[in-house]
DNA sequence: TGATATAATTAACAGTGTTAAGTTAAATAA
DNA sequence: TTATTTAACTTAACACTGTTAATTATATCA
């Protein structure tokens, strides 16, 4: 019985090729100005297909996002194996967040900015992929209180805290290309540096 | 010659009536989410009039967010003049900065996430609000670098770690109200406790 | 072969931002 | 006062949007 399967698979590449198609567009037009006319001529569909693996507009924006934080994920996790040392491990893992949002700032947009605003109250569910990244987060800081390094007892609000500096920096530096910024790399080391550093104290 | 006057006047009248609907609307139901149309039958004048007096919706937009951000200075400035320490008066700051977000959250997203992703490169221009806004959290910084309060020598690089802290846990608070936070005080407490202690280091 | 299920499409609806052309009302000039 | 100019405002239209219901084509099964 390998048709059903088979049938099974072809649709799952049309749901993947819809999903790279949208990603695409949305990355290099933004959200609002892709139309689902724009992405049914790029796979050469009908608008109204997309309709059948997705349920609208904002579940495939959805879709994309899981992806994007899939692959944020990943690049972190990756970066924990490497390292023994917790605060050396929250500093590059810091640096590594704001880079995949500067290496990717339309994906992180979409993510933790535009998908919040069209899915009200949802943003972050019990078991999804960007509760996972803040779990990554949370495990590695409650290491560094463990040790004793950081003086907050709250594993809680010391992770918050240290999301929103990374979270801040990445939007402001995407946001606003043209504002008289000290140099890049510096300004993430100091806001990495300056909160770790507050932490401890 | 009082009729040119009054004429201008009308005309202002009619600008600030079409501006403060779609203030209202923008913050009601999202920026996206507001047709001229609404606008125009909110004011009972037909669409095609507030082109008139705004270029196009971005533009409309624009203006809304330049009362934002006016409003967000004023509150700021009367603060500065209560205070003589600088340490204090930054703290506060902060506060009042995230406080101003949580109050008014669309119109804090529409100035500084929305608008720059319509406004493509243009954000925060000489001259402008957004400019004023950092010219006096630059002021406060540089009066704590002045009396040895914070070890950076750099100003500019320590007024942007601030901006990046508090830029982060506002939006963090808007975008996911659902998310297990700390106590929403106690966090805006710590990020900005946690910076000004990083910072003095 | 014909029946059945599924995939994909066409046509349509109600709405969008925006423009050009047309209309009304008011201010000026004769 | 009446005619003309000027400004304010509206109507109608264009090309587009997300989405749904009804319809057609296609592939699988008996």
């Amino acid at each position: 019985m390998g048709i059903k399967e088979r049938r099974a698979r072809e649709k799952e590449q049309l749901r993947e090729q819809i999903l790279s198609a949208a990603r695409e567009l949305f990355v290099n037009e933004g959200y609002e100005n892709v139309s689902m006319r724009k992405i049914a001529n790029k796979i050469e569909y009908s608008p109204t297909t997309i309709y059948l693996h997705f349920k609208d507009k904002a579940d495939l924006l959805d879709s994309v996002c899981k992806e994007t934080l899939l692959n944020l994920l990943n690049t972190l996790e990756q970066l924990k194996r490497d390292n023994t040392d917790p605060v050396e491990t929250l500093r590059k893992s810091g640096r590594a967040y704001v880079e995949f949002g500067l290496k990717y700032p339309q994906d992180y947009k979409l993510t933790f900015v535009i998908r919040p605003q069209f899915q009200e109250g949802l943003g972050l569910q019990e078991g999804s992929v960007g509760e996972k990244v803040f779990n990554y987060l949370r495990a590695i800081v409650s290491e560094c209180v463990q040790q004793k390094i950081f003086r907050q007892v709250d594993v809680e609000t010391t992770g918050q805290v240290m999301w929103s500096a990374v979270h801040g920096v990445t939007l402001l530096l995407i946001d606003f290309p043209d504002f008289p910024w000290t140099e890049k790399d510096k300004l993430i080391d100091t806001v990495i540096h300056t909160t770790i550093a507050g932490l401890k104290v």
